[in-house]
DNA sequence: TTTAATATAACAATATACTGTTAGCTCTTA
DNA sequence: TAAGAGCTAACAGTATATTGTTATATTAAA
């Protein structure tokens, strides 16, 4: 899978669970320690975090990385459906 | 847990992620498309990687992503015992 | 209509991930 | 000694992740 794609996959994916988890983009940016603005274009796939960022959302959604990681895999999953 | 610290100790369990799968670091450079400097570096906790390198990486493992971190937290609990 | 909340978007600046190159170290084997 | 395998290290250049700022659009509530 391309780059692009893939960012694009996981932001949509991060955006999914901030929504079940009932956080707006600043409540979720406060937690990481961040802007929403910043949360706005991971959630966009402007571009790829690294695996440190990404503990980061897997601390503040209270989950393992692993865990972050599986719910992707199901996630891509289902979209190419 | 500090960025640096976990750079460290996620390229100490790359390492013996490749050494159990008997590569060596141009072996793996190969399958990465990569030179095994880098990979050298990565091992040495030299930066953090970014989620889309990490999955390159699970590939060549031939494992998922998702279990290429649960294998991360295991080494990660043991270190720390 | 006004205000606030939520989100997208674009921009600039800085830090750092990434790639490629060269050098040198240790160990093994011939 | 010499040669090769495996690895560490440092360096420079480029791409991009990260942070911060400002502006705008939409929606809902007052």
């Amino acid at each position: 899978m391309e780059k692009a794609e893939f960012s694009l996959l996981f932001g949509a994916y991060i955006k999914k669970l901030r929504q079940e988890n009932k956080m707006t983009q600043p409540e979720l940016a406060d937690k990481l320690g961040n802007n929403f603005q910043n949360i706005s274009a991971i959630e966009r796939g402007e571009f790829t975090i690294t695996i440190y960022s990404a503990q980061k959302f897997a601390d503040a959604f209270e989950i393992k990385l692993s865990t972050l990681f599986k719910g992707f895999e199901d996630y891509s999953f289902k979209k190419e459906e």
